[in-house]
DNA sequence: GATTACGTTGAAATAGTTTGCGACATTGGT
DNA sequence: ACCAATGTCGCAAACTATTTCAACGTAATC
């Protein structure tokens, strides 16, 4: 691999001439300018940007860490990211990692990317690890939250506001006749989704119906957890004529265990879901979803 | 931010000493390693990637440019590389670049990923950049191909058998009486949809089946163009008995558009798709598809 | 008592780039 | 012919961790 001395000498300049040609960085005359090109062109240089970085102390990489890329909203996410900072005249790219919500890897990729001297990180926080965080903004790093974030950590963050989502999305269930309304909560110490659920005590206590704490079934957030959740939720006694589905994995795992006991949506049982899914509206049944848009998101995050 | 120097200097050691307990390189008294270590818990020290990786001349990442992240089958196998990674006691990371399968946003992302140094490459080739890939396999650099391959680049590659499968999807509709069967077809220059395409011309031949070319309708690759194309579809004459969607977007799509006309699958329309997706099995109308596991095939290419 | 061997540590070279400071050359004005 | 101003570029010091080489101290051997 050519060095920028190889390419000094070859054009017959300092090398720190042809670091100002491929910077911009100060003015050079055309012809030692072509000179430098050609040398470059000659020898296939690239420059190395660990030096590089290692100089400048910044590396033109930013992270984002969320809880599963394999989660559409977490997916359309990223995209949002990746085309925002394409946009950037710096060429930024994108370190990504999955904590699948647990605060300990969070933890592990935190120091990683600390270590590889990240410009800025997105973060979706498992919880936990806030004094490391608090640590890392007092230092002044660029810190955002998305989907949720840590009340005590003093950073930027994108987010929705989920209880007024989800009050909405209850009193829709009611207005349409629903009393008996249970909740597929996913297992997060994640804000996003006990605001969720206030939502849904809110909504109820407006209606004036009350619930009992049973209605409320908790499984991890997968779909496979969700479908165990689900069953639990029709073998209550009263079983519930509606359930609110805190994110699309709970919505997923409910229709499946739906299909599963052969009952139908919106007949038997309504289900209304928080998180949308593009590709649900091709399908049979439809649902009241409230749709967030992650890409949106993603692109505000980068942004900030 | 302190440095090895600082963390030496407070021990009362030299930094060659520091950077040895940090590296288990040589052996350290426990006395000594103690003092060193009290003092980087005492500075809070963390060591610099960015120098480290100039010395050592590697960086711990690994890029992977995929066509996008929005699609499942993509999001499982970048999930897959994460999960493989994760294992190995260097700690690897992953940038991650969408090309929307265009070629010179692939150069881009090639030029600044190799100035950035990365250890290896996972690619779905969007097609162009032949030469330069070819240098790189010359220079003995580790790229792998994923989902797709460049024939004259000698690269591993993790693919699956396209023509067998797609064979056998479309010999499946010919046997459950179909005959009028068209092809729905993402315009890329990628191997796996030409293959596709081939498999359903295979199984039509063996069925003594003739199709004509304008049963192929070709569309871009995402959900939206796809939703023409299947109204194109729907829109020809005679109209088909059934169609072969060569990836999910175009299922997605096809699904769109009969549903707009008030269709059925499979009473009014067959539909067979390549790429299963997860979300499906809660949902209505079944359909028949080919599964190919993206996570699986993201493991192997990071394990290559 | 001197030499060898071994275990432990330090000093300095190294990686490739950016950048502040200064050197040299050219031009224009007086 | 001289001075100042401007234009163009080179030198060398950063940046921070790794690694080689050499040196030190101690113990063992002849």
């Amino acid at each position: 691999m050519a060095t920028i001395r190889d390419v000094a000498a070859s054009a017959g300049v300092s090398v720190a001439t042809v670091s100002h040609v491929m910077n911009d960085s100060r003015f050079v005359t055309e012809d030692t300018r072509q000179r430098v090109l050609a040398a470059i062109a000659a020898l296939n240089y690239r420059r190395d940007g660990i030096a590089r970085s290692l100089r400048r102390s910044q590396t033109g990489t930013i992270g984002a860490i969320i809880a599963d890329i394999t989660n559409p909203f977490f997916s359309d996410l990223v995209k949002g990211i990746e085309d925002t900072i394409r946009g950037f005249p710096e060429k930024l790219n994108l370190i990504l990692c999955n904590t699948e919500e647990d605060a300990a890897r969070e933890l592990l990729y935190l120091d990683v990317l600390m270590e590889k001297r990240i410009d800025g990180l997105i973060l979706a926080p498992a919880g936990g690890n806030v004094a490391y965080l608090e640590a890392l903004v007092a230092r002044g790093f660029p810190l955002v939250f998305v989907d949720r974030s840590l009340p005590s950590v003093a950073a930027d963050s994108v987010l929705v506001d989920n209880l007024t989502a989800a009050t909405a999305l209850v009193a829709h269930l009611i207005a349409r006749g629903h009393r008996r309304i249970a909740v597929l909560k996913a297992t997060l110490h994640a804000s996003s989704i006990t605001e969720r659920v206030q939502g849904h005590a809110a909504a109820m206590a407006a209606a004036g119906l009350d619930f009992r704490p049973e209605m409320i079934v908790e499984s991890a957030s997968s779909i496979d957890a969700a479908f165990a959740g689900g069953r639990a939720i029709l073998a209550l006694d009263p079983v519930p004529d509606a359930v609110f589905c805190t994110n699309n994995f709970m919505t997923l795992g409910m229709m499946r265990a739906l299909n599963e006991q052969g009952l139908r949506c919106p007949q038997d049982m309504a289900i209304a879901g928080f998180d949308d899914f593009q590709w649900a509206d091709a399908f049979r049944p439809r649902m009241t979803t409230v749709a967030q848009s992650g890409y949106d998101q993603g692109c505000a995050a980068a942004r900030l």
